[in-house]
DNA sequence: TCATATACTTTGTACTACCAAGTACATCAC
DNA sequence: GTGATGTACTTGGTAGTACAAAGTATATGA
């Protein structure tokens, strides 16, 4: 991304970022795929860990439309990883949640990422990685900030 | 990611990249979007940027199958954002360019992501960001080593 | 009770990405 | 130079993702 404000030779933050989101993506797609399923499958079940939301909830959460998430749940509850169930407070909600089988998938697969992301990470001097954690954490909580006030919805959110 | 091998209340190494993944992907997906183009077509016209590659390094590139370019580039093409030209020296092989619409969209949409990572990132002190900077050229070295060995391709690359 | 709002689904479209099979060109062996 | 083999790309088929617009069912306020 261009930015020549860099001194020659280093990757600017712009760069090192958005590079660093691919090698990332790459791995939860690999990670996901060696267990038949995708990234949006993982990020649902990640957020059915320790829950159990109304559909409009799991949109705002993945920042996806309504109708995409009746297709992610379809799909999901076909392969028996997810179920819909209707509120008993309001007939219109339907609660979603994760099965037995669904939980086993999700932890396996968070096993699988953990490893490779620390494997990835174990290069790294020690003191580099708590900065990335401050850093990342500075970010995300500045964006929560930012988006809710702009458009008032939750922004993605990983499990 | 589950690790509670963390102190309480902290967000473990492996959460922060994976959240801070979505966040830059999220950016990605929206200043694509703003220009009718998917985050596909932004990573191939950055390949694209300083290169003039066959198909086969663009699938390389991107770790995508030969036939999901040719659909990439299909389209891409019909946008008038990229061409093919058959190669002079192996009547095989299609090199894929940029037009001046192709570089033009690509430049701003750069500069918007650009633009957007900075203002989420302004707040983070500037110690954190030099240690993200080398953390995130640390780990894309290692990456590209291993992958390299492991596969004998190269691992994805934004622009 | 009737109007309106909310929660979700359906339908139709576009894009992404894979695999398997096919075509066209190149190259090596003979 | 001809035939076998390999390489580069495309085609066709399938599945998943995601959106927008329209539809259904339930809830709620006037």
């Amino acid at each position: 991304m261009e930015s020549r404000a860099e001194p020659a030779g280093s990757v600017g933050l712009v760069d090192a970022l958005v590079q660093l989101s691919f090698a990332i993506q790459d791995i939860l797609t690999r990670a996901s795929a060696s267990h038949h399923l995708s990234v949006s499958q993982l990020r649902l079940i990640g957020i059915l860990r320790d829950r159990t939301p109304p559909m409009t909830a799991i949109a705002d959460h993945l920042g996806l439309d309504r109708s995409s998430v009746t297709g992610l749940v379809d799909r999901g509850e076909q392969r028996g990883l997810v179920s819909r169930t209707v509120s008993s407070e309001d007939a219109r909600v339907t609660l979603v949640s994760l099965t037995p089988l669904g939980f086993d998938v999700g932890s396996r697969i968070a096993a699988a990422v953990t490893t490779e992301i620390e494997a990835l990470v174990r290069r790294v001097p020690g003191a580099d990685r708590e900065h990335v954690v401050r850093f990342a954490s500075a970010v995300l909580d500045a964006r929560v900030e930012e988006v809710a006030t702009v458009t008032g919805r939750t922004p993605p959110h990983w499990r």
